[in-house]
DNA sequence: CAGTGGTCTAGACCACTAC
DNA sequence: TAGTGGTCTAGACCACTGT
């Protein structure tokens, strides 16, 4: 362990950079290396392996990026902590505050706007909305125990929602009281990773990576109610689905309704073969 | 748009590197920059802008890694084309041999193993192994006319597969001649960053985001037939599912077996706001 | 061959944290 | 105050591309 900073390096395994971030994210895989455990200086870590310090940054940058490290400044460079994963059923029609309650835990909503709006092209298209129309827009960033996880962008057709202010901790849940709940809804799910805004919100480096999820929500009636685009941190969610068998091949099953079983593998900052 | 280099930076809008990279987001979300046009060289984007190479390129690489630029060593800096995103239905289990011939594409396959190992301690918990019980491994590079598109690890129970090396295309297809095709899997869904091998493995940056995709699939009698991760280019997949109501709110119903339909958003590197 | 991106260095100053 | 990470510079050499 203290001579994970000695040479030899360049021993023609590529570019320098790369061999130190093997080495530490080997000493992570490995145990040597143990959550919240401080790295050494950057400075001392440069002396020691004889690189400079902005390739020794360039190496610990990557690892911050991946969520295996945690830099503060003034403080120090830390291994990160386990992260607790949160796993969420895909296959159900929930609302974040359905989701958090049924894991026992609080959830937070901070407001980034809640009223109405002129529509964006992407909403008007959505949510199919003709030339004057509005929309009720409700965009905030959601979290449990004030950790946030999630920044959730919702519009509804004004009509629908004429009086935005009026929702509370769950959109839901007045949405259910007002005999508008959807039924159904089509979700699409892809990888991005963060910009400056986003990251700042969801207080976590440039860059990071998070699920997008883009979900619209229909009525009984097949009238769109909904048209939200979500941004979870990566670092600490998964989302799961139960699949049935493709239809050419046999009758299509109904997908089951009780809770997807807990899964094995140890839960920790997400990262491929480093 | 000549001028999108010139000065003044340091107008107290937060790091150097940040304005740049904001700079130039915008100018390509405006449309004022197009896909594949080219950046100016490194050098004289330093040049004009009064900044150092170093400083360009931080900017530079933020949005490369974001897949909004492609840089080509020798030959220049360019702006992405618009991806063509592959859409596909969370709520079938297909295979990906089945999932390109349904959009009318072949399907490229590079074997990474494809024989029978011993198995590792994941996939001993995921495939309920016993001591000294084989497992078949097939892990390949899935792709459609020449372009990597994902990485799959299979792993199968040796008892039910023990000739990894009779599976061709499609590992369903000789599943099903067998009659050991799974009818039911669940899944769970992450993001993450890619590190160095598996980058190289898709062809896209260190750092570019992936959906990884870990699917447990179920013969009619309850069990395991196979324990799959894949790791999905983040910036050529969308995946799709579609949802029904909360349990607590009425009754579970049946998961529609036509496709997703298709989506009008625009299609692009995906990317939070910059 | 000239030009491009890829890597690396040595040194500097700043902002923040901990004591 | 001393030490940390955050930012930035000027310059160098290499590997590769295109002509």
């Amino acid at each position: 362990m203290d001579d994970l900073f000695a040479g030899p390096f360049d021993s023609g395994a590529g570019p320098l950079y790369v061999q130190l971030h093997r080495r530490i994210a080997q000493a992570i895989a490995s145990g040597a290396l143990r959550p919240g455990d401080g790295l050494p200086p950057e400075r001392d870590i440069a002396a020691r392996t004889g690189l400079s310090r902005v390739t020794v940054r360039k190496s610990v940058g990557a690892l911050v990026a991946e969520g295996a490290l945690i830099q503060r400044r003034g403080s120090g460079t830390f291994i990160a902590p386990p992260v607790e994963r949160l796993e969420q059923a895909l296959s159900l029609l929930t609302s974040f505050t359905e989701d958090m309650a049924r894991r026992g835990r609080h959830s937070d909503s901070r407001w980034l706007a809640r009223g109405l709006h002129a529509p964006s092209p992407a909403e008007v298209m959505a949510l199919g909305l003709g030339a004057g129309d509005q929309v009720a827009r409700l965009d905030r960033v959601r979290g449990s125990d004030g950790v946030p996880l999630a920044i959730e962008r919702a519009a509804l057709p004004a009509q629908l929602l004429p009086d935005p202010q009026a929702v509370g901790d769950s959109l839901y849940a007045l949405l259910q009281a007002r005999d508008l709940r959807p039924v159904r809804a089509v979700q699409r799910i892809s990888a991005a990773s963060l910009g400056a805004e986003d990251a700042a919100l969801l207080g976590v480096p440039v860059g990071a990576v998070s699920l997008r999820i883009e979900r619209r929500s229909y009525l009984p009636g097949g009238r769109i109610v909904e048209y939200t685009r979500s941004l979870y941190r990566g670092d600490a969610y998964d989302f799961a689905v139960e699949l049935t068998l493709a239809p050419q091949s046999g009758a299509p099953k109904s997908v089951a309704s009780h809770p997807v079983p807990p899964h094995p593998s140890p839960s920790g900052p997400e990262r491929t073969a480093p």
